[in-house]
DNA sequence: AATGAATGAGATTTCATTCAT
DNA sequence: GATGAATGAAATCTCATTCAT
């Protein structure tokens, strides 16, 4: 599955056939199918091992503690972190997203495991924190930008400082949070 | 051109042979030879010309009177507008952005265009209209939770009803705009 | 088919890939799916043609004039010359009919050609010629010694000399005719 | 070799991989190696051992006293019956008995135990009891019926009833009898 | 200029067989 | 002796591209 991502997220779903990922993972091809049914499989495998891995991350060093905006700052870093730190996860995340071959089951595995996320969002809302928009909406407002500005650092050379990092989840927490609020 | 983005956005690259456009658009598979070089040039074009049709549509209407957020609202809310219209260009779009076969010169033309937008984020900058961050960060701001939202909408069946549109371009502004302004 | 005919009799199923049939018939091997949409299809064509040509040649100088027993030697002897003179036909029939991927299509296609003869049946039954058998078992009579007897001429060197023949077909007509009748 | 005619008789040689067998017998593949040097051996011995089956169900009961048309008639009817005991046998057989890699060894030795009966065939001859065919001939009138029946018993639906047997086996003897005898 | 039949390279997948355990 | 994971050759089939008409 390394090698997948490897091969998969630099050259594409067609440019990697399986041939490929066999002799650059030092297995013979019949070998991948003893464990993955097909190539579609094996996808889909690899796209919810990282979905875990995310969750994993994002949820690093969390603690119920301290105000909502460190708390939702913290969760907000450690996802963007998570994919600068590993930018073929996120490449390959987000060519095979919306894929046609992404199996629904495969979509909807991986919302289930974010519903600790979730959870934050709701008490935030309750607790006057955030504005009362709908879940989605906020998930959008956050998630959006954090692809964004993934793409430019990976693909456009547009490098995320420090600095421009703290901007960025101060400006998205200001999209968020409930006017009088901090 | 139009059966292309039909079939490729519905299908993928690869469930949308050269063969089934030609028939789909009642030519003969040679004569897309004749005007493209091979399938790749053709998705290449495709893709210029709907970044052109975005940035006309962002532009319709669009007035350099009245104030910056205003301004922002409508160049906003026509992006949005335009994507729902044609689902079809959106899925298209996200789905060959980052494509391997999508060549450098494709994006970096895509870019040029996007020039118009550019130059309101530098006036409303200078204008302590918005806040002053980087032009990219302030695109990733404002574009990621287009493209989140239309995701939802178009896979998700979280329907964009007018309202849930006004609390996000809302929720865009506050991300951007200088603290005392509006 | 001329070619798929002659690899297929000899070499059997497995030991004639569709690469082969190609390089043979000197085409390529992707031309061979233009007109055919999988190998399966390829054979079943083949059966079919075949079956049309045994029915002709069933028929080949058949009149309605004569004794029940001259016209049945007529039919029965037509069909032992046909495959005698078209072996890689009878192997190929013997070998495909009852084969998993021979759709029942294919099957009750070449049962309906087959009416013509069944008319003659029914009518000798009427006519106290032929004794009052079921139908398939006459057909059994009749077609399983044809059958066993090819087999013997061709795998078996058991030449199937003039002689033989004469003999064959008296003891067929023995087996169904009417005791009284001739 | 139970498991092996179980699938091969229901999924044809193609349908039928080493590893289903094994799987299906409760062994691993690799043992079946140590018994059988490749696939087609299996299948060879299969092919024997079947057919040794027959010529002692063929041989049941069998009396030497009787006339030649009761022992006739006996030997007939066991092996008729015998196969619509065992519709997996005759399949079988059916199948592979002229398929490209069923060794001329194994045809050989599958002639050889016909022997007891052809034993009969040539004394009935010499008594005058049946006509004076070739051998071959003889096997053809009688075994090519009892094919043919069977085929439409197992897979056309047109089931074997006592009266039709008798009706056949009577038919066949009338093929092959001398004209004054009974 | 338009066509679409022909091509064959290359993709996915299967499976008989081997061999270390 | 039994096992079954690993193998890779080979099979089927697809499709971008060419080119004679």
């Amino acid at each position: 599955m390394k090698t997948t991502l490897e091969l998969l997220s630099e050259h594409g779903f067609h440019g990697t056939p399986i041939s490929l990922i066999a002799q650059h993972a030092g297995v013979g091809a019949g070998t991948i199918y003893r464990y993955f049914s097909n190539k579609e499989e094996l996808i889909n495998e690899l796209f919810k091992a990282i979905k875990r891995d995310i969750i994993k991350a994002m949820l690093h060093d969390y603690r119920e503690e301290g105000t909502y905006k460190e708390r939702f700052k913290h969760l907000w870093r450690n996802m963007l972190r998570f994919f600068m730190d590993r930018p073929k996860d996120f490449q390959f995340i987000e060519q095979y997203r919306y894929a046609p071959y992404m199996s629904n089951l495969t979509r909807e595995e991986s919302f289930m495991i974010l519903s600790p996320i979730m959870m934050f969002f709701i008490e935030s809302k309750r607790a006057k924190a955030m504005k009362d928009l709908p879940l989605y909406t906020i998930i959008a407002l956050l998630y959006g930008p954090i692809v964004s500005l993934l793409k430019q650092h990976i693909d456009n050379n547009q490098t995320l400082t420090n600095e421009r990092i703290d901007q960025a989840v101060e400006a998205c927490w200001d999209a968020v949070r409930y006017r009088q609020s901090d």
